[in-house]
RNA sequence: GGCCCGUUCGUCUAAGGGUUAGGACACCACCCUUUCACGGUGGUGAUACGAGUUCGAAUCUCGUACGGGCUACCA
């Protein structure tokens, strides 16, 4: 029987679900999908006091707006629960006295205290941070340096302490990265991890062995960021369940901004957005605006973020969930850093809007209209507005500006734009083409149109010295789709009132 | 410092030994448009450097440089 691919992401909720890590969703999610499999979401609570109250089901929120729903998670169940590290903590120390008991780990009684004496000793400018190793494990306190009855009277005694790995001394670990291929480390020169804090619960390092084996995932992909512990992971597989139990790993490149690696600093810095959603750090209490709140679409979002270190090998740059969850695969995908460039991640939207329908977009734009106290009405007139300017906006906030004018009357006249080239000549153009709308019999683009250019030649004026002025009398501003299809949708009794208007302020 | 990963236009990338090194974003010019966009056409612009292997290297190997990551009882 051929075991199902199950792939899993296990954030942390200490902050914001920034550009990275929905990439890495992401990528988890359409390789779990392209091959019929299951994504599985568990939640890295190891750490209670960095761990922000309402932070987890902002994390899900994220991922509900993405459109990247886990199969398996706290809220969603499972067979292989519970998902949640701090549900699971009884588990884990089971495994760690395993390996204590096989020797490949141990107790140390260090406190912090000790081992930031050990680093202040040791550190040279040669070495400017020293490992719990090999060079330094016998002299400090743990149960390889000390005698078995010491170690015994130490835990009876209940004092502090935590487990660590026992690295072995010239060992090569070597194991095939999906993305990098065969990448070796020499043990001797990674240090003794804690696998067991000494609150009981597990280092990422230990759980994310234990949950894996447990909950049988297949693929475990995560950021390169993790590639210097790999080592450890790989060890702990060995030493637990055996290397050919091993999920197979893939190690994403970074996403880098325009100075070095993307923090979540260089958002406000650099005025766009790095996390998915409105992120308030509990902290500072400050407030990060979101690609959703920001107006990204989120099929805008996945795509752009997709794109951002994977490709299809053709000339193909935007594609819906279900293109990419059909086309991706692993072997595309870069590995070298890539750099977010905001005026692409524009672009990827604007195009969005442009393909999306007047239909699937209503429900946005409505509640972006309504929200500034716009009553918009049925439906059918906010379609035909929506149709008429989405090619013009970049944002799905853009709306706003490019349509309200459709809604109520605008809040102020350009008139200054006007003024210069007005004259007496003008006015009366004007009031004449008030008299002909309004005998009007049929008000249609084309029909307005000839009718205002032969009122202009009768008049010997320039239809494009007029078109201007209408434009401001019907909007408010230098802006906005042609002005016929403006009046054809203001209907001929609005049109009149507006021109009727701002003839007065002139 | 040590270890690991990486390096094609400014940016994202294509080209798995033989191409005038292709596309997209951005930028520039022109066209369309008597607003602003959209759209169309064209342009500027890259294989980090040095050796080697080969008839032939962006592509394979080595070295150098540069960039990034890790080096916590954080993930």
């Amino acid at each position: 029987m051929s075991k199902k691919v199950r792939v899993r992401f296990a954030p942390s909720p200490t902050g914001g679900l920034h550009l990275g890590g929905v990439r890495t969703v992401l990528y988890n999610y359409l390789f779990a999908k392209n091959n019929g499999g299951d994504f599985i979401l568990r939640i890295e609570d190891t750490d209670q006091s960095r761990y922000v109250s309402g932070a987890e089901q902002y994390i899900f929120d994220c991922l509900k707006w993405a459109g990247l729903e886990p199969d398996e998670s706290p809220v969603h169940g499972g067979d292989y629960g519970p998902y949640r590290q701090s549900e699971r903590k009884e588990m884990y120390r089971q495994y760690a006295e395993q390996l204590i008991k096989d020797g490949y780990a141990y107790y140390a009684f260090d406190t912090p205290e000790d081992l930031e004496k050990m680093r202040r000793d040791l550190k040279t400018a040669d070495n400017p941070s020293p490992q719990y190793d090999k060079t330094v494990r016998m002299k400090l306190r743990n149960s390889i340096s000390l005698l078995p009855d010491e170690t015994q009277q130490l835990l009876a005694e209940g004092i502090r302490h935590v487990i660590r790995i026992k690295m072995p001394d010239n060992e090569t670990v070597s194991f095939t990265d999906m993305i990098r291929g065969d990448v070796h480390f020499d043990t001797s020169i990674v240090d003794d991890k804690v696998l067991l804090k000494a609150d009981g619960m597990p280092t990422y390092h230990l759980a994310v062995v234990v949950d894996d084996h447990l909950m049988k995932i297949t693929h475990a992909f995560r950021g390169e960021e993790w590639l210097p512990s790999a080592p450890v992971h790989i060890l702990l597989w060995k030493y637990l369940f055996g290397l050919r139990n091993m999920p197979q790993w893939a190690h994403f490149p970074l996403i880098l901004g325009p100075n070095g690696k993307l923090s979540k600093r260089d958002g406000a810095k650099y005025g766009f957005p790095v996390f998915a959603m409105n992120w308030t750090d509990p902290k500072t209490n400050e407030l990060t605006e979101g690609f959703k709140e920001k107006g990204f679409l989120p099929e805008a979002f996945i795509n752009l973020l997709a794109l951002l270190g994977w490709n299809d090998g053709t000339e193909q740059e935007i594609f819906s969930k279900e293109e990419l969850i059909k086309k991706f695969s692993i072997d595309r995908v870069h590995s070298g850093g890539a750099k977010f460039d905001y005026e692409k991640a524009k672009w990827f939207n604007h195009e969005w809007i442009k393909k999306s329908e007047a239909g699937s977009l209503k429900t946005e734009v409505r509640g972006l209209l309504e929200g500034k106290g716009i009553s918009v009405g049925g439906d059918s007139l906010l379609e035909k507005v929506i149709v008429l300017v989405k090619d013009r906006c970049t944002f799905l906030t853009d709306f706003y500006d490019q349509c309200y004018f459709f809604f109520q009357s605008p809040a102020t006249i350009d008139t200054g734009a006007i003024q210069p080239k007005w004259d007496e000549k003008k006015k009366l153009f004007f009031i004449e083409l008030i008299r002909l709308y309004e005998l009007a019999s049929v008000w249609q683009h084309d029909d307005l149109e000839i009718a205002f250019k032969e009122l202009a030649a009768a008049n010997q004026l320039k239809p494009g010295e007029l078109m201007l002025p209408f434009r401001i009398m019907l909007v408010g501003g230098k802006f906005g789709p042609g002005v016929f299809d403006i009046a054809s949708i203001l209907g001929n009794e609005e049109t009149i009132s507006r021109i009727k208007k701002t003839l007065t302020l002139l």
